[in-house]
DNA sequence: GCGAAATACGACGGATTCGTCGCAATATAG
DNA sequence: CTATATTGCGACGAATCCGTCGTATTTCGC
């Protein structure tokens, strides 16, 4: 196993004035342009103050340590990702059907979009998945769905339920992965999407009613 | 982007006599060894020859670098995956329905018995990901795939047919990746591998024919 | 303006890693 | 049995990289 808790990963300490701030903005900045540009292998605390136009004493103000940047970056990017899902699928003046076609396509779309970074953000994910905070990270994406499914299924039964949006989540998340780690034209992607949205679709249909 | 043309990822010389074969074998299981207990961040060439009970030398002489030895543990194991999916889905004792059923429980408890190494090996893979070799490794498991699916779905459209084989595979392939980063237990893993099948069986019922 | 707190700096120690090279040991052909 | 090819060895050079620490600079309360 790769055990070895890593020690924290949030801040070290808040920015106080508004130079500090800003700081801490550049240097996330300079860290998904290094990600994007450079890889995960490449990724430097030196390389990142550089680019941010900074000196490694004061990046390491703000952040304990290489790991704690890079968590950082995705915890904010699975914030938004979590909103996305959030206004897709409850936009009530939808069907539960059109919701979930709908967020299959804008989610495949955005994780390829910033495909660089994502691979990136992917490939450094060991030095960061083991940190404590890292386990709730996908609490609230999930309740987000277990609603929608709540909505969309109410007479199916409650454990096949949880397993189905398990499952879609799932899918849905890992293969946006993969589709990151060879580079798709936007018309492949759609191709795509429409595939899997057919495929929950038909899945979701499927379930047995109590 | 990544990029670096890593240089060549085959072996450096065949091994002519016994002994060197015996060598380049403790390597490999050496190497299995060393991901499966300290994982990808800790896989050194120096860590993998003292665990073989050999010198970084002699190491030198069977592969050119560290990746050679990841990338051949990849496809070894990808080769592995091959035939069980060829026995798998060619058996005509079976329903095309029930063979897919096989296929995801198979598939996804082998992923997760060895849930370390192939975990370590995900890790690893910006390693040897852009190595030339690399390219061709599931080739052979998408023309089984696909005579699989010519056999079962003779009627469906060339390229939805296409689609939907890769759809599958993508699917299988990657959420078994993810089913690696948490232990689970072989009756989640069922209950997983249930639901996956479900939902590729009434997709596949779904696709239109010509 | 002044002094304390906050912020910024970057050289440097300590640690790790990759892969090589010259030489020693072993095996095989003739 | 000897000469040559094959194999094995492991100390070492060169390159990174992480994170700290003592010091310099800037900001802010008063």
């Amino acid at each position: 196993m790769n055990g070895h808790a890593s020690p924290r990963i949030s801040s070290r300490k808040k920015p106080k004035q508004a130079r500090s701030t800003e700081l801490v903005a550049a240097i996330l900045e300079a860290a998904i342009r290094v990600l994007a540009e450079e890889g995960a292998q490449r990724f430097t605390t030196a390389r990142v103050a550089e680019r941010a136009g900074v000196s490694v004493g004061s990046l390491y103000q703000y952040f304990p340590n290489k790991a704690s940047i890079l968590y950082r970056l995705q915890s904010d990017e699975w914030r938004e990702t979590t909103e996305q899902w959030r206004t897709i699928l409850t936009d009530q003046a939808r069907s539960p059907s059109d919701r979930l076609r709908h967020l299959v396509h804008s989610f495949l779309h955005s994780e390829v979009e910033e495909a660089a970074v994502r691979l990136a953000l992917d490939d450094a994910a060991p030095l960061y998945r083991d940190a404590a905070e890292a386990q709730e990270i996908h609490a609230e994406g999930d309740r987000i769905i277990e609603a929608f499914m709540v909505e969309a299924l109410p007479e199916v039964q409650e454990t096949a339920r949880r397993l189905a949006g398990d499952m879609i989540v799932m899918t849905m998340t890992s293969v946006g992965k993969e589709l990151t780690e060879t580079p798709r034209s936007p018309p492949e992607i759609d191709a795509y999407a429409d595939a899997m949205s057919d495929m929950f679709i038909a899945y979701l249909e499927d379930l047995q009613p109590v």
